[in-house]
DNA sequence: GCGATCAGGT
DNA sequence: CACACCTGATCGC
């Protein structure tokens, strides 16, 4: 008989789990340009989705197709309630922006933690020069053109484009400056300031340009460009314009007739880069139709952004990569794309921003932060060896030292071929210095090799050993300056981590005044209480052993490519069994330090097991597991699979280690967490009692950060 | 051809 | 929901 998973563990009861889905159909429907602007300057390729941690997101689902829990009658209930028209009210700004990379939290966050953003001088500070940009233009409008604030000219056919969005604007002036390249006309300066070229239509008439009446509007050129001209018809046909353009959405385009898959993704992909392009708003001045008339007698093809980036390369004089950034890119472009992307920029070649939690505060030091590449650090820090902690990192990285524990280290020049000399080993509970800050390593009990960093303004040994010299006096003397400018206060970076005991142990952890905590903040929500990973080891075991009464059973047990391997080798050594492990996943097992007495347990053999550790996914669906099932016909009868995560509790969820069957197949859910439970945050903070703290993780709505913390420090 | 990146999936 | 990571398409060298 299998024991009776919920006889264990206790359930908290939730509250509606649609209410991020709900919410995320409320930013659906935020109007403000600026709003709009800023959600896709997170994530170019959807104005829907929520704010996470940053990885990519999901497409969101049509409203009452939420549930994406295939057999869960438990939530089902919950996860299908239809979004209302009371959601869609738009709210204050704030309540929409937990995102890090969006120029809108960059406003919030400075009064938050106005202290911080000194930090973000290079890169950063272009996501808010992008807005400084916006407000300018308010303000240059104001100053110069009060009289006709409600008309503004293409620059290039003088048309009226005042009905028009920036980014419809910006698209407009591309296809007047391509028209302009491709006819090879040279362009005359009309009166409005700007130029005119064939086919463009001024205050509403058709300009006559060489004889000929332009008939094409820019919604069918648009399309033609996209080589979609097929659908000309369509769009004509429906009366699309520009600006319906924008508001169209994939459902829109089906009902319209577009039903193939791949040209309705080409143009929701084409209608997405059109409205990213309002990232890249432009400052249109009456000298840059000089600038495109020189350049067009010169012969050049430039882009219209292109003369554009003048007020803003000025004002950034302290960054190298301004100018680059500046130039916009449209998306059929491929010239200056080439030479402005690199590391760390989206394929539309705009930087990312870099989340907070990436950065240190006071120092150039980068936490986690391979996906935002910049040159103007040389420190970086992976806490561990997990795929959102390290993507971006390369084998061609050059961005200097990467700082992580020797699990870490042998697991990075390992799979993703750092050479040693890239990689500086921190040692753990032992405080190093590091660029003149010092920093100290503990054990995250999360993956092996996982660490939580303290970094601390340097103590007073270092300052002794500098001043040898008057050379070194003066290096102090400038370290002083920037210590001041840029206020070091102690910071502790959890990383992933799990809190246990032995972790309040730790003297360094005691002594510290933390001021500024970044925190995993996973499973910060009451709701995730889930027990200590011992008692969900002994369900397992309690589970194999109950349902091992059958000898044709195969016991399936989910990892990630390091991970939970406390739980397989606690199964292993109880049973006395040995469990099959691919030789990759051996060969990594043995990158983890484990005791020799705990490797014995592994086989590469199949055939001497019937306890095989498999990745994660295979366990999620009941499909694969058929597939598995149906190539052991004869050696196996029954399946039993453990997927042990965190989320397997809460949300609905009505009791821990749920069992779930299919035939012959059984899946047990069992929260086996390697994030800490929200009652061991609370207990960390409660030790650490920082004066501040930024969350690593955004995953509980908009307002998840002072509901986060005041529930933490409740 | 290959590595890197992205979108969409479990 | 999305821990962490896969697959396939695309881009760039």
């Amino acid at each position: 008989m299998a024991p009776n998973p919920s006889s264990n563990f206790n359930i908290i009861p939730t509250s509606s789990s649609s209410t991020l889905s709900q919410l995320q159909h409320t930013q659906l429907k935020l109007t403000s340009p600026v709003i709009d602007d800023d959600f896709q300057d997170y994530n170019p390729s959807s104005i829907s989705t929520s704010t996470k941690k940053p990885k990519r997101s999901k497409p969101t689902n049509p409203p009452g197709k939420e549930n994406i829990f295939p057999g869960s009658d438990l939530c089902s209930g919950l996860d299908s309630i239809e979004p209302t028209l009371d959601f869609l009210n738009p709210k204050s700004k704030q309540d929409y922006l937990p995102s890090y990379n969006s120029i809108e939290s960059k406003l919030v966050k400075h009064h938050i933690n106005s202290e911080e953003e000194e930090q973000f001088c290079g890169e950063e500070e272009e996501g808010s020069t992008q807005l400084d940009v916006l407000l300018k233009l308010c303000d240059d409008v104001d100053e110069s053109e009060v009289e006709r604030i409600d008309s503004i000219y293409c620059p290039l056919c003088g048309a009226d484009i005042s009905e028009l969005t920036d980014d419809l604007r910006q698209i407009h002036t591309n296809n007047c400056l391509d028209k302009l390249e491709g006819s090879s006309n040279v362009a005359s300066v009309n009166d409005a300031g700007g130029l005119q070229c064939p086919g463009q239509i001024v205050d509403g008439s058709p300009l006559k340009s060489n004889g000929k009446v332009a008939d094409v509007s820019p919604v069918v050129e648009w399309l033609r460009k996209l080589g979609l001209s097929k659908y000309e018809e369509v769009f004509v046909k429906e009366e699309i314009d520009w600006d319906a353009l924008q508001w169209l959405k994939e459902e829109d385009l089906c009902s319209i007739g577009i039903t193939a898959l791949g040209p309705r993704k080409k143009i929701v992909h084409a209608l997405g880069e059109l409205r990213n392009d309002l990232c890249r708003t432009v400052e249109i001045k009456e000298d840059v139709s000089k600038g495109v008339a020189d350049e067009t007698k010169l012969g050049k093809t430039k882009l219209i952004t292109d003369y554009f980036q003048g007020p803003l390369s000025e004002r950034k004089k302290g960054s190298i990569t301004s100018t680059a950034q500046n130039i916009a890119r449209r998306s059929h472009t491929d010239s200056a794309q080439k030479s402005v992307q690199g590391k760390g920029r989206g394929r539309n070649g705009k930087q990312k921003d870099v989340p907070l939690w990436c950065s240190i505060p006071g120092t150039t030091f980068r936490v986690d932060a391979f996906k935002y590449l910049r040159r103007d650090c040389s420190h970086w820090f992976l806490t561990h060896f997990h795929l959102d902690h390290y993507q971006g990192l390369t084998r061609s990285f050059c961005h200097g030292m990467i700082y992580c524990s020797s699990i870490t280290a042998k697991l990075i020049n390992m799979k993703i071929g750092i050479p040693w000399d890239k990689i500086q080993v921190l040692p753990l509970n032992q405080k190093i210095n590091i660029a003149g800050i010092d920093v100290t390593c503990f054990d995250a009990n999360h993956c092996p090799g996982a660490i939580i960093i303290l970094f601390e303004p340097p103590n007073g040994k270092v300052w002794t050993k500098l001043i040898k010299n008057l050379y070194s006096f003066l290096l102090v003397l400038v370290f002083i300056k920037l210590c001041s400018s840029s206020c070091i206060q102690p910071v502790l970076h959890s990383g992933d981590f799990r809190f246990g005991e032995e972790m309040a142990k730790l003297p360094p952890l005691q002594a510290c005044r933390v001021h500024t905590l970044i925190l995993d903040t996973t499973y910060c929500d009451p709701q995730y209480d889930f027990p200590k990973q011992d008692s969900v080891i002994q369900f397992v075991i309690d589970a194999v052993q109950a349902e091992a009464f059958n000898p044709k059973t195969l016991f399936l047990i989910g990892s990630y490519t390091i991970g939970k391997e406390r739980l397989f080798i606690e199964v292993a050594r109880t049973l006395r069994k040995k469990v099959y492990v691919t030789a990759p996943k051996l060969r990594i097992l043995e990158c983890l330090g484990l005791q020799q007495e705990d490797m014995r347990w592994f086989t590469l053999n199949e055939q001497e097991s019937h306890i095989h550790v498999v990745p994660m996914w295979t366990i999620a669906s009941f499909k694969r597991l058929k597939h598995m099932s149906n190539q052991y016909t004869g050696r196996f009868s029954l399946i039993v699979a453990f997927s042990p995560t965190g989320w397997s509790f809460g949300k609905g969820k009505k009791s821990t280690g749920r069992r779930w069957q299919q035939g012959t197949i059984i899946r047990y859910e069992v929260p086996y967490s390697e994030h800490s439970s929200f009652t061991e945050l609370r207990e960390f903070v409660k030790l650490i009692s920082p004066a501040n703290i930024i969350p690593s993780v955004n995953n509980h709505g908009p307002d998840s950060h002072s509901s986060m913390v005041s529930q933490l420090l409740a």
